[in-house]
RNA sequence: GGCGUGUUCGUCUAGUGGCUUAGGACGCCGCCCUCUCAAGGCGGAGAUCACGGGUUCAAAUCCCGUACACGCUACCA
């Protein structure tokens, strides 16, 4: 059942970036959120102190941003459930471990990290477990106090009883179940006075009012851990939806050695938002038909935790780009042409002077021959600036002796023409090509490769347009003087 | 090692007992279109549904076992 207004979160460590797979769980959140009239709530998970990396918040919040997922509360936008950092709710977590400890489902421990190695050594080779061996649950009141008095460091465990079974329902996973025998006293509250993990994310879940918890599955396996402590508390548990894993080539888990991670890598490599967000949401999940080309709002529309899948999914780039190829051809023009003009400032051509209207012209021209912005540079630099060489193997295939009497009198018709349209440059050269008694393609290949210096490219006709004549006519003869002397 | 989860074309996936000679998408190959390259259209190769047992008239689909992969096994998240 899904409550009225269902509240979800996506709490991630501040380590530095945006990892893909954060923003497929932050994905989902969302698209369960407005699916659901529900809110969208961020969480910063900066309980490790050793692990700070400044900025990575900021970091975090403008990737986010960028992505279009926005949240309904959170870190620089506030909420009533504040504060949505963590380490800013230290007070909370110590006042709610001691309820624990006052109720024995807590214990301080007092043990030195090097009895801790010991103790794991030496239970690797005796049996085949290492958990902790509760040896400071049997302190007595007095050592306790004595201990706290003396200001020994110490940390707070959860007391797991053996024996019983833990049981909960996974919305991707099903019924799952484990025994409390392989449940360790997991640490609670840090000697830093820092929470773990396992503490942070219950009580804030819990105080939040947090309804469902979507998040990755490597955090499965302490869920257990979780249920233990909402029962202790007395606290009703949310419904747990643990996503599959995004895997390397390799199938191993995606990491930062097998290519790129961050979302930011991907953007910086020129794949848009929209196909970025298409392309992770389909790995794990489909609508349940053969749909592949989603806006954000239509994914909104058609979410369900129900058809997300349990295996894990290797992130392939080639799908990822067929996708940005279809949601850029999409992409209205004028959000093009700004992209474009950013990728052009960023050019060898940042010098170049060109109208809006060339531009749009280009686009038109391009559009269904690019994946990336940045190819409409790449793919037809001849746009930009005249041919400086040109294609050794086309000249081989398409440049004969006689060509450059046949581009002579090409140019000689051409220059008649006036404000010359399309149709006016194609009737122009059937008749050179009638007049020469050669056929249309002889002048038509050593045309595009005098003006482009490339023997691939739009229509030619568009081409000459968007040149224009003048241009046409001084590039080709250029043409026929650098080729000649080659 | 222990515990947990998973396993359908190279990859993402459809499939919830008969509609399946296992469907789609990306990629790959070919043909058509055509001034080139794309786009588009058509077609092709590509999966003994990890393996082995069982249940059933009937299993990719249910059950058991095995293998393999992955995750967790921290005072990291």
């Amino acid at each position: 059942m899904i409550s009225d207004c269902p509240r979800v979160r996506f709490a991630p460590s501040p380590t530095g970036y945006l990892h893909v797979g954060g923003l497929r769980t932050a994905l989902y959140n969302y698209l369960f959120a407005k699916r659901n009239n529900g809110k969208f709530i961020l969480r910063i998970e900066d309980t490790d102190r050793a692990r700070f990396v400044e900025g990575a918040v900021e970091n975090l919040i403008s990737t986010l941003k960028w992505c279009g997922l926005d949240y309904d509360e959170g870190p620089a936008k506030g909420g009533e459930y504040g504060p949505y950092v963590q380490s800013e709710r230290l007070a909370i977590y110590k006042e709610k471990c001691e309820e624990l400890i006052a109720q024995k489902k807590a214990y301080y421990c007092f043990c030195t990290p090097e009895r801790l190695t010991e103790l794991r050594e030496r239970q690797q080779k005796t049996t085949n477990q290492s958990k902790y061996d509760k040896h400071c649950l049997n302190l007595s009141k007095e050592e306790i106090a004595d201990n706290l008095a003396k200001g020994l460091p110490y940390v707070v465990r959860l007391n797991v009883e053996p024996d019983v079974i833990i049981a909960f329902d996974d919305i991707v996973r099903g019924h799952v179940e484990f025994n409390s025998n392989t449940v360790d006293d997991q640490v609670l509250l840090k000697s830093d006075g820092y929470p773990t993990y396992h503490l942070a994310n219950v009580i804030d879940d819990h105080m939040m009012k947090i309804t469902h918890v979507i998040r990755g599955e490597e955090w499965l396996s302490s869920t257990p851990k979780h249920v233990l402590l909402y029962d202790f508390f007395g606290w009703e548990k949310p419904v747990f939806a643990h996503l599959p894993l995004l895997l390397n080539p390799d199938k191993s888990k995606l990491s930062k050695r097998q290519g790129d991670v961050a979302v930011e890598d991907y953007r910086t490599k020129g794949f848009l938002k929209e196909a970025l967000l298409n392309f992770v949401a389909l790995l794990g999940w489909n609508a349940g038909d053969d749909k592949e080309y989603f806006s954000l709002q239509e994914m909104v529309e058609s979410f369900s935790l129900e058809r997300v899948n349990k295996s894990g999914a290797v992130f392939n780039v080639e799908k990822l780009t067929w996708l940005n190829f279809e949601h850029l051809r999409n992409l209205p023009d004028a959000e093009v042409l700004q992209a474009l003009r950013d990728a052009l400032a960023d050019s060898e051509f940042k010098d170049g002077v060109y109208t809006d209207e060339y531009l749009l012209h280009v686009i038109t021209a391009m559009k269904e021959r690019v994946s990336f912005i940045k190819e409409y540079i790449e793919k037809s630099p001849y746009f930009f600036k005249a041919p400086e060489s040109f294609d050794a193997d086309v000249i081989k295939k398409r440049w004969r002796e006689d060509t450059p009497k046949h581009l002579a009198k090409l140019v000689e018709n051409f220059s008649a023409l006036v404000n010359p349209v399309k149709e006016d440059y194609e009737q122009a050269l059937h008749k050179t090509a009638e007049e020469l008694e050669i056929g249309n393609g002889k002048l038509i290949h050593t045309i595009r490769l005098s003006v482009s210096g490339m023997g691939v490219g739009p229509g030619l006709y568009d081409l000459l347009v968007i040149l224009g004549k003048d241009e046409v006519i001084s590039r080709i003869n250029k043409a026929v003087q650098t080729i000649k002397i080659q």
